[in-house]
DNA sequence: GTAGGTTGTCTTTTT
DNA sequence: GACAACCTAC
């Protein structure tokens, strides 16, 4: 079609999916069930583009993606093919309305605060706040005092949000989930009242109530028709992994699925824990009448035949599937390896050598990553990379906003701006010598009474043993300062404290100087909490810090962090019963059906080279009362004997290097590795 | 009431 | 190897 060149690259799935119901007004419904690897990004961007260039109005659009990096990058993408198509650009930041559902939510509540009874400037607390809320109404209704453990404060969260966002009963989500905790039923029914009055009392926000209180307001007609109107189109990517609420927000905001899309892969469904249904996508067709058209992209772009051929095989085995098998051009004859390893320590070894190898014959780090199931699992390997100099940036697992000097800084920031904070307060007062629990609840008390909080920081009576440090607080609280320079102030009154409480606070101090640099780049305090809070940044305080932009480095990541994400070569580690599944994601057939997509995703991230290492001999730390001891692991349920011809099975060992598996890997490698222990 | 030390429990994935 | 609850000394 003449104009129209920009889509000419797309197969015609791709371009049936594109176009769909585009230049007719607003379109029906649209489901596109996108395989890995099919070019699912690049569809949608075109998607958006199409609508561009046919004339809809990219401030009428809202995008809603998993994670901000993939918002960020469909619009970059989505920039790119309007320029192409039209001569002028379409500025990325003119699609005004892409983030994810928990961001785009936070914007709309805080824009109606007003009108819905919120406090516009109500502060978001992350799941560790949220936590530690919790905890407070737990000591609160005495629940830390009871005869037998009452769950922590932690599992007690987890409980809610699960309630929440799947929109069950408690007594279901026990039953189901929490079945060790179905006894305290009652109890928990109480601090769950006591959570949400707390968070009311104190202006705060969890990641549930984003949601929640969106969905709320959406259930009254005119508000949601007031919101609807705002977009004309509204697309959805990586719908397999919202949950009930989010779903009912979407069909709150388009009842009849008019300008509609949503994107997924009842395949890649990996987020079940955080209550993610895979009935949201498989159930969206006939949510409308007629049924939403579905369109469905097999064709796969990224991976070699035997590498898609294997995680084919070991998907088939998943016990419901609804989504055929993927095909692909891309002929190889390099199947996936199966490696097997004495230790992890030599899986280590094993994979740094293939990296450093393949990188002397052109690879670039960047092409590669490795993947693991676990953060913790990395951590030979990390210490591996570390001791051969190898640069890395590890992806998921522990956040920069979770050590303990980084949430004291902030909270210092958030206790300035919202004085019922209760979390941040009782976080920071402590940080000063001589104010315990009773002496920083005395004082948030005080300053929940006081007209103005800000200046009743002077007024309340300092706690005897406080002393100098006391005045310093008070000064530091007070002091008028713009953003960001505000930070600045917090973190010179910080540094003593850092320095008496933590050994290594040089390299902490470090984290807190990068934390003002990414302020600097914010207009308010509040922009910049809101945005730390619910995109925070994946960089974690290794001691060779993160390397230059320009550098090779290598990726290492969780599998769910490389959702989305493809290298040329792929390493995953731990390969074995226990790791993938997770022993604790054996539950239940359900648990256990996510651990095999798990595998699935993984091995799908690989474009022509995919290797899974398989420990044979595992150091597990106090499992059982014996505390730490060595187990024998078994190669994965998922890679049975019968699709075990899919994979290039070997084994290695320092001093004997590569050799053909002799045994077949599974059980009887158990025998061959304590035979090879002594020789 | 606070600080600091000891013991027992639980240990994933993330917006 | 981290956290929560408890214990003891100021």
């Amino acid at each position: 079609m003449a104009g129209a060149g920009y889509l000419d690259k797309l197969n015609d799935n791709q371009r049936a999916a594109v176009e769909f119901g585009v230049g007719d007004g607003i379109s029906p419904p649209l489901l596109v069930i996108a395989g890995a690897g099919s070019g699912k990004t690049s569809t949608l961007a075109h998607r958006v583009a199409h609508l561009i260039v046919k004339g809809a109005d990219p401030r009428r659009i809202l995008l809603m993606t998993f994670s901000r990096r993939a918002a960020t990058e469909l619009a970059r993408r989505v920039e790119r093919i309007t320029a192409q198509a039209m001569g002028t650009a379409v500025a990325a930041q003119a699609l005004t309305w892409a983030g994810t559902f928990h961001g785009i939510g936070a914007r709309i509540l805080r824009e109606h605060a007003l009108s819905i009874g919120l406090h516009p400037e109500f502060s978001i607390h992350d799941r560790e706040d949220s936590a530690d809320l919790m905890n407070l109404c737990r000591h609160g209704l005495g629940f830390s005092k009871t005869e037998s453990r009452f769950p922590a404060k932690g599992t007690c969260l987890s409980i809610y949000s699960r309630a929440v966002n799947a929109e069950a009963p408690l007594a279901d989500v026990l039953r189901d989930h929490y079945p060790w905790c179905a006894q305290w039923e009652v109890e928990l029914k109480k601090l769950f009242g006591s959570y949400v009055s707390a968070k009311q009392e104190q202006n705060v926000l969890d990641y549930d109530d984003l949601l929640l209180a969106w969905a709320q307001v959406m259930a009254d007609a005119g508000f949601a028709a007031h919101i609807g109107a705002s977009w004309d189109h509204v697309l959805v990517d990586e719908y397999q992994d919202t949950n009930r609420l989010q779903a009912r927000i979407l069909k709150a905001l388009k009842p009849d699925g008019r300008g509609l899309t949503v994107v997924g892969d009842d395949a890649q469904s990996i987020y079940a824990f955080r209550a993610a249904t895979v009935r949201n996508i498989l159930d969206f067709p006939s949510n409308f009448a007629p049924p939403a058209n579905v369109i469905t992209l097999d064709r796969n772009y990224r991976s070699a035949r035997p590498i898609l051929d294997a995680a084919n095989a070991v998907i088939g085995l998943a016990r419901e599937r609804f989504t055929k098998n993927l095909w692909t051009e891309r002929a190889s004859d390099r199947k996936p390896r199966l490696v097997t390893v004495n230790t992890e320590a030599d899986q280590a070894r094993y994979v740094v050598d293939r990296i450093l190898e393949d990188r002397e014959t052109g690879t670039r780090l960047k092409d590669q990553a490795v993947l693991f199931r676990t953060s913790s699992h990395a951590a030979q390997l990390e210490a591996e990379l570390t001791r051969r100099n190898v640069p890395y940036v590890k992806f998921g697992g522990l956040k920069f906003l979770d050590s303990a000097h980084v949430k004291d800084l902030l909270s210092f920031l958030r206790l300035a701006r919202n004085s019922r904070d209760r979390v941040a307060g009782f976080r920071v007062l402590q940080l000063i010598p001589g104010v315990g629990p009773k002496a920083a609840g005395r004082i948030l008390d005080a300053l929940d009474l006081a007209s103005d909080p800000r200046a009743a920081f002077a007024d309340v009576a300092p706690p005897a043993r406080a002393g100098a440090d006391w005045a310093g607080f008070v000064e530091a609280m007070t002091t008028p300062a713009p953003w960001p320079a505000a930070l600045g102030l917090a973190r010179t009154w910080y540094d003593p404290h850092l320095e008496r409480i933590h050994e290594d606070a040089e390299a902490r101090r470090a984290d807190l100087l990068q934390l003002e640099q990414i302020a600097a780049g914010y207009q308010s305090a509040e922009a910049f909490l809101t945005d730390l809070t619910l995109d925070p940044p994946d960089a974690t305080s290794d001691l060779a810090g993160p390397p230059l932009k320009d550098e090779d480095y290598l990726i290492l990541s969780t599998i769910h962090s490389a959702k989305g994400q493809e290298w040329k070569s792929v390493y995953l580690l731990n390969a074995v019963d226990g790791c993938i599944p997770s022993d604790l994601g054996t539950g239940s057939t359900h648990e256990l059906e996510e651990e095999r997509r798990l595998l699935y995703v993984a091995m799908t991230r690989a474009k022509d080279q995919l290797t899974l290492g398989l420990p044979l001999r595992f150091y597990v730390q106090n499992q059982g009362r014996n505390g730490d001891r060595h187990v024998y692991a078994m190669r994965t349920r998922f890679i049975p004997k019968d699709i075990l011809d899919r994979f290039d099975a070997r084994h290695w060992s320092p001093t004997q290097g590569d050799s053909q598996a002799r045994p077949a890997p599974g059980s009887i490698d158990v025998a061959a590795s304590m035979r090879q222990m002594w020789g």
